[in-house]
This record gives structure tokens, sequence and C-alpha cells, in this order.
DNA sequence: CATTAGT
DNA sequence: ACTAATG
């Protein structure tokens, strides 16, 4: 098996390296396929998968629908022999040419190829996979005409090849402020923005990565962007505003988010978004139902393939079990609204407020906390993340003692009304998942419990609070000094040999008294929960000089 | 066991 | 990166 990935990895007969001829800062956007042929060489294994990846996401390329493990070496192959192929026209004096036009901007270089390259090789690659080869050209040139149009709205086609000054920014953030610029000039500031849409387009961008299963990132990029118009949306939705004019849209949104500000500025002009709408049927069908709760990508892809299309066709397909539905997706399909919604930072006080109170009465040892993005003091929550301890529950492998209190909690707010049995989605020992609701409110809202063992509270307090990417962070520079980092505990990895359950070897777990131990422990500069947002903490360790040159592949 | 969800 | 619950 790893001598047919080598062989596939042979060193490409074209010397990759000139492909990009600029300094490294100059290519911060650049097309990755360099960087891909550069890991395709490297000799370990895993960075043939990440390799594989990376050609999978960051090509301009065919939505591949089946992700079945059967079909990815062939997948594989195909895409190795589409980048040879695009490699093997790149030649030194096309490369020249470019130098001395100094086209930097990669997706113009690609572009410039797809015009200048050999047709002979298209052709023989249409002919081997016709409608795959197809599919690549126009998908590559809509993106890519997309992307130009918004730097140049004037330009036609041809001009691209004679870029004009403009297009020779060198820096990335250059290139995102000749965007905005050109964006600028061509919709009004009091342009009325169509914010529904918007928003639903970055949700299916983000959807799409899910079902594809490609990268965490870019869906990421997409999610913050669509946080960041949250509020706008949310005051829409409350009625306390009539309208969403383009100003407001840029104050809210930074530019940096260029690629959903791409998205944005094709729909906000051509009131479309190629991306989707050349989407297939099923693929359309496949991104409403990964909307539902418990519906994954690869539930989405097998409720469609039995023949669903819409939301109403799923209990119908369970009844003929043509598929099954379980418990939480039938409550995913009741909430479905709900559960999309945003929670308000003042409801969420509410929530902090009543949870306690009800513990509290109930039990006055009883200990919780808001967790999650409401202790990072973001203004929405995705859901209400409990935590909750108590002397009874030590041991985190004492099944018995987390269920009976796990019992007693879900019976204390259920007695609330604040919880309902209808509504369970999750109850095991140690985590409830459901849904909530404030006596009086219409929205029913996500709710996660958690149980501590009483002196694991302050890593249950980290690892709960976020945000993910940190935690990967904090857990791989653990795991680099032979650690192991959970929500439990810190201590010396455990060899698997001996089945103990514990994550580390007995004895070793570092014992804290508070979150700031952790950070020691680890040598990383403290944060406080509201420093722990991916946007915050980046720049700010940057600057303390904390290694983060493989945090993007986390 | 794979799938999903969670930070 | 690492964990919990489900069916």
């Amino acid at each position: 098996m790893h001598a047919y990935l080598r062989r596939l990895c042979a060193p490409s007969p074209v010397p990759i390296r000139l492909l990009s001829p600029f300094p490294r800062s100059s290519h911060r956007g650049y097309f990755s396929s360099v960087r891909l042929l550069e890991e395709m060489r490297a000799d370990a294994p895993v960075k043939i998968k990440i390799a594989y990846r990376r050609i999978i996401t960051s090509l301009p390329r065919l939505s591949l629908k089946s992700r079945t493990k059967a079909s990815l070496l062939a997948e594989w192959d195909l895409e190795v022999a589409r980048v040879r192929a695009w490699s093997a026209r790149v030649d030194s004096s096309l490369l020249e040419r470019w130098t001395a036009k100094k086209m930097c901007l990669p997706s113009v270089t690609a572009f410039a190829v797809e015009q200048e390259g050999a047709p002979k090789s298209t052709t023989a690659r249409q002919e081997s996979t016709p409608s795959k080869g197809a599919g690549v050209a126009t998908a590559l040139t809509t993106r890519l005409q997309g992307e130009v149009d918004h730097l140049h709205p004037s330009n036609s086609r041809q001009r691209l090849l004679q870029p004009s000054k403009r297009l020779f920014s060198t820096s990335h953030s250059n290139i995102i402020e000749g965007r905005k610029q050109a964006l600028t000039e061509r919709i009004a500031a009091d342009a009325v923005v169509d914010l529904q849409q918007v928003m639903a387009d970055l949700r299916d961008l983000e959807l799409l990565e899910k079902l594809h299963k490609t990268t965490v990132k870019a869906a990421a990029g997409f999610k913050d962007a669509s946080r960041c118009l949250y509020p706008l949306w949310h005051d829409v939705d409350q009625g306390k505003k009539s309208k969403v004019t383009f100003a407001e849209l840029q104050e809210a949104l930074p530019p940096i988010y260029s690629v959903p500000w791409t998205h944005i500025a094709e729909r906000l002009t051509s009131g479309t978004n190629s991306k989707l709408s050349t989407l297939s049927e099923k693929d359309k069908a496949a991104l409403l139902l990964l909307r539902v709760y418990n519906i994954g990508s690869s539930r989405s892809e097998a409720f469609v393939a039995a023949g669903a299309r819409t939301l109403e066709d799923l209990e119908p397909l369970a009844r003929r079990k043509k598929i099954s539905l379980v418990r939480a997706h039938k409550i995913g399909l009741r909430h479905f609204d709900d559960i999309e919604r945003l929670i308000p930072r003042s409801e969420m006080m509410a929530f902090d407020a009543a949870l306690r109170g009800a513990l509290r009465k109930a039990d006055p040892l009883l200990e919780c906390e808001l967790l999650g993005s409401f202790r990072r003091q973001a203004s929405f929550s995705s859901d209400v993340d409990l935590v909750v301890r108590h002397k009874s529950f030590v041991n985190k492998d004492d099944e018995e003692a987390a269920a009976s209190l796990m019992r007693r909690i879900v019976e204390v707010l259920e007695g609330e009304n604040l919880l309902d049995d209808e509504n369970r989605l999750m109850f095991g020992p140690k985590k409830y998942a459901g849904l909530a609701r404030l006596p009086g409110n219409k929205h029913y809202r996500r709710i996660d419990i958690r149980l501590a063992p009483y002196h694991s509270y302050p890593y249950l307090l980290l690892g709960c609070s976020g945000d993910a990417l940190l935690m990967k962070l904090l857990r791989h520079a653990a795991k680099k000094r032979g650690l192991c980092l959970n929500e439990y505990g810190l201590g010396e990895k455990y060899t698997a040999d001996d089945q103990n359950p514990n994550g580390f070897k007995p004895g070793t777990l570092r014992v804290v008294k508070d979150e700031r131990e952790i950070f020691d422990l680890l040598g990383f500069p403290y944060l406080t929960p509201k420093e722990r947002d991916y946007a915050v903490w980046r720049p700010r360790y940057e600057r303390a000089g904390v290694d983060l040159s493989h945090v993007h592949k986390l």
C-alpha cells in the first residue's frame, strides 16, 4: 500500500518550485499545488495523507460526491494525474513571461495556464474522464473569472492576460484592500442588502465543506463570518431593524474574511452564487438534510440516495423502512429552526440564573457554571453549556456515582420545567444533551450538561471553554512533550498495552488549583476566557513567540 | 464498530 | 486533540 502511494508520489519531472519565483510574503494566497507537490514528494505516509486532503480541497475541481473508503484510492490516482498534467504544461518560457509581467497573483496565473496551456493535454484528459475533465475546466474558469471580476470589474476576460497595475500588488492585505475598493466602487453604501440570502449562502458554503469532509478550517471561516453578521440579522429578525445597507455589512464583516467576502460580492452584484447554484439537486438536498441534528455527511448522503429531497420526505421513508430515523433525528426535525438560531447573551444570563437557582435550591452542594462561548463573553451562543460538580462524584470512572448524580440533576431541571424528557437527545452518566426553554420564552435552545469529577474542575473549565482550535493547540503541545491533556487532567502519555481507562499513566496526573497552572505547565502565556477566541489569541501568541506554524493543519 | 457532536 | 453517547 505504501509502496503504491510512493510510486504515485515520485518526484515530478517538472521543477515545481519554479512556479513560485516570488518572495514568501508575496504568495500567501498562492496556488497550493506547489505546496501540495512538495508534500507529495515527502516520504512519510502521514504527509501523503495530508497532501491528499490538500489536493482535494485546494485545487479547482469538480465536487466529488462519493467519499467511501473504496473510492479514495481511485480518486487519489485521478487527482495526481490531473496535477501532473497541469504542471507539465508549465514550461520555463511561459514562466519567464509571467515573471516579466510580474503576474504573481496565483489565480490569475492559473487562469493564464488554462488559456495558454497546450490544448493537447486537456483533450487527452477529457478523453479518459470526459465528464470530469470538462467539469474541472468549467469550474476553474467560473471561479477564477469570479475572483478577477471582483478585483477588476471593468476588465473583460481577454484583458486578464495583460493585467493592469492594481493586479500587481504583492501583499495579501493589498489584494484584500483592492477587492474592498473595487466593491465599494460598484455598490452604493446605502444600497439595501438581502441579509437573509447572504446568511443562507454562508451557511450553505459552510455545510458544503462539511458534506465533502474537507478541511474544518475552510468551514470555520464561513462560520466566523456568519457570526460577525449575526447581530445585524438578529435585529432584523426581532423587527428592530427593517433593512440592512451595504455600509452596515462592510462595518460588520472585516475585510480579512476574504473568501466569504468574495461570495458575498458575487451575490450582491450578480444575484447568485455560482458555487451553490451549480450544485446538483442531490447535493442541494444533502445540504438541507445536513442541517438536521444528528444527520452528518454520511447519513445525509445515504438519505438522499434513498430518495429524500426535502425534510418532509424523511418520515415517509422511515415508515417504509427505507431509512432509519432515531429519536434525535425526530427531535431535530421538530425543532429545526430553533436549533439553528443563536442565543443572545441576555437570554444566556437568564439561563445562568435559572439553572443556578434551580440546582442550588435542590442541593446547596451542587456547583455549576456556564462555559463555552458564553464564558468567552460572546454576544451570541449556539448552545447553553452547563458544567456541574458535586462531592459525590470524584473519580471519572465511577459511572454509578455519575449516573445517579446526572439523574438527579435532570430530574430537578425537568421539575422546574427547564427541560423535558420529550426533548432528550443524549443522556449518559457524564453528559446530557437536549433542549431547554425558559418559562415564557417561545424558543427552545440546545443545552449540554456535563459532570466534572470534583478535582478535575480546572481542566474541565479549560477544556469546555474552548475555543476548539485553542484546545487542539494545547493538546498538540502536550503531546509533543510526551504528555496527554484532556478535560480530566494532564499526565504522562499512556502506552496502550495495559488497558487502563485513564488517558495517562496512574500517578502522573498534575494536580492544579486553577486554569492558569495548566497554561504554566505547558509553557503558554495565560489567556483569560475572553482572550480564547482565535482572532484574539492568534496575534497575541504570535507576538509572544509561540510556535504557531502548524496551527493551520490542526 | 462507525457516526455524530462537542470544546 | 481528545472525549461521550448512540444504535
